[in-house]
DNA sequence: ACCTGAACACCGTTCAAGT
DNA sequence: ACCTGAACACCGTTCAAGT
């Protein structure tokens, strides 16, 4: 394990422990042993942590949603569920994955694709409808993580009536 | 106009200006010609001033949803457009708004009611169904503004597939 | 009542220097 | 090749002191 890896390492334990305020150089360097100005023969800033750990939670979050537990509920409602409780279970990864624009150069090439093969599926191979789709699976986690539902807010209900209205009907875009 | 309506009025400034790492204790002191620990006597914390602006947002955003342009695009449509409108002239405020729980104590009582009044119309009552209709225009938004689309989508079309998706029946929670 | 200077405990980052 | 100490330009916030 290169030392570079052991810093991204360690980053994505203090976020998902701490949250990523806590995710400092100087924290990273004592965790590791060293001074934070060390950190700097390894890497080129903190940015570049970052954005390690979103092309990290994309590939894992897309093997997720890839994957078929064919125990697990199907279609729709399953591929919902995954992303949900993913979500659920990683917050301030999943908030770092998406709230700075993917570094489409160092991305894997094809990884982003991959992630979101399954939801394309889900639309009949209508983009636009991927896209909607996307949407309403991210601004309901994005709202219930941020804490934006009244709290009496039954989130369920409203992951069904999501997934209710993209259901019926494959018809294309109507522009 | 009081001090403390003076602070905050300057962070709103800041903010849409130069975006939220721009809204510090040091430059708001300096646009009001004065130092750093005295916006201490006129406001709690930095946060404080914060949700004060959120506030601000909500009350706003809520006044236009409910403003019926008759000129403008009816339902849904015409929603949807001044959703995202108001949300991509006001990004750092958008934002703002939305990443954090919304201080319900400080809130207007009935501000939040109103500000949703519109989107529950159009979900013909269904509480589920308007929080995922809120759910992806504000994934819609919330993926713009991040840059989180490939270059090349189509963002109009992602629109038109979710309204499509939402405006056919208005049968209620399926649960 | 309102404002200031000095200070504290933090940041990310740079750079000369050591091994 | 890898690490350190000292420093720079920042943060939010506190507090004694001035008017």
């Amino acid at each position: 394990m290169t030392r570079t890896a052991q810093i991204v390492s360690v980053a994505r334990e203090v976020l998902e422990t701490d949250g990523l305020e806590a995710v400092t150089m100087r924290r990273l360097a004592d965790e590791l042993g060293i001074k934070a100005p060390s950190l700097y023969k390894h890497v080129k800033s903190r940015d570049e942590i970052l954005a390690a750990l979103q092309t990290q939670a994309v590939a894992e979050l897309g093997e997720l949603l890839n994957s078929d537990d064919s125990a697990d509920r199907t279609g729709m409602t399953g591929v919902a569920a995954r992303y949900r409780a993913w979500a659920l279970e990683h917050p301030a990864l999943y908030n770092l994955m998406m709230r700075q624009p993917l570094d489409r150069e160092r991305l894997p090439s094809g990884l982003e694709a991959e992630a979101e093969s399954p939801v394309l599926a889900l639309a009949g191979g209508d983009r636009a409808r991927a896209r909607a789709l996307w949407a309403v699976a991210h601004g309901l986690v994005d709202l219930e993580l941020a804490g934006r539902f009244p709290p009496d807010a039954d989130i369920d209900a409203a992951w069904d009536a999501a997934i209710d209205a993209f259901e019926r009907g494959t018809r294309h875009d109507s522009r």
